[in-house]
DNA sequence: CGGCAGGATGTTATCTTATAACATAACGCC
DNA sequence: GGCGTTATGTTATAAGATAACATCCTGCCG
């Protein structure tokens, strides 16, 4: 019933780790994805995932309008959002409503709610599927006679990686 | 340590209320607020409050500012999100995220970080503190070594009153 | 093959949301 | 009354998102 994924206790990737290899992850993952639910993974859709995986912070749709201009002579905005909106819907990325901005899924397949980690100082962002977090969420919800159908949580703060440094610079 | 607030089990208001001593309420709260903390709540920001108060639904900038223009002849959209900034700096407004759109808060003071429960149908949203989904956040952060600074918690879904319908309706 | 239907993309214009930068006015204190 | 601070006015523009319509593919049927 509820999603379950497998929870990640370390959902921030090491600084420095091979990013090729989460790409070519992410591209395969969604043209197994697409292969199973009838969706066309064109090579636009397929080039604007792979641009919102280009780091691991999120990208706004114009950062991505931009990039895209940079291949080819004239892109507008409603092919950039057509192209999210239909990865956003196969669940490949997510939207951080704190941010306008996009993120790719990690764990597509299964559709799932997951708690998005933002850290103000390094600017990434990662994903967790916390059992307990949403445990509680649909809990209090039910609670208060509440039918949830799409929770929103992110968190900004500061990573692992960024906390010994804004404790030293001016924090 | 951890703001401490009444957890409320009903946060959505009956469709038939005194909605008038909730505004009054809200002004004389925002009044006290200020007073304590130095802020200065002058006409202008009270208006906005006002206005931010006129109902349960989150109201949008534009849609304040649209509110604000009847009854001054120039009004610009600094003018209102500065005078938004400043409410929400003293914690008498918050912005939800998932909407861009900002609602009164019902028990400013304590600064507190609530989790917001969005009515797709009737655009009511009411505000909960539920220990357990704070606690359950914090927790499940902490053990991924990351520091939290601002949550947000927004849960899109039905309010007790409309669940109803939508059942019978079309859902 | 040829035409057709649906889905995908291109194109133009417009809308909504938000802020930068600078000018002026009000206030609070001495 | 003078002065520093805070608040507001004003203008312009940045940033994010969508509506509406045209065109182009692609797979399918005959
Ligand atoms: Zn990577
Ligand atoms: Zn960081
Ligand atoms: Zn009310
Ligand atoms: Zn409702």
């Amino acid at each position: 019933m509820a999603p379950t994924r497998a929870h990640d206790p370390r959902p921030f990737k090491r600084l420095k780790h091979d990013h090729r290899r989460c790409v070519t992850t992410a591209l395969a993952r969604a043209a197994k994805v697409c292969a199973a639910s009838g969706g066309r993974l064109t090579a636009l859709r397929r080039w604007v995932l792979e641009l919102v995986w280009q780091s691991h912070r999120p990208m706004g749709a114009y950062d991505i309008l931009a990039a895209l201009g940079q291949k080819r002579e004239t892109v507008a905005p409603p092919t950039v959002y057509r192209a999210l909106e239909f990865l956003r819907a196969q669940g490949l990325v997510h939207r951080i409503e704190s941010l306008n901005a996009f993120i790719g899924c990690d764990q597509p397949g299964e559709p799932h709610s997951g708690q998005f980690l933002i850290c103000r100082a390094c600017g990434r962002a990662a994903e967790m599927a916390d059992g307990r977090i949403d445990a509680a969420m649909r809990c209090g919800l039910a609670e208060a006679g509440f039918t949830l159908e799409r929770p929103t949580v992110e968190a900004l703060g500061l990573c692992p990686d960024c906390r010994p440094c804004a404790e030293a610079g001016h924090a």
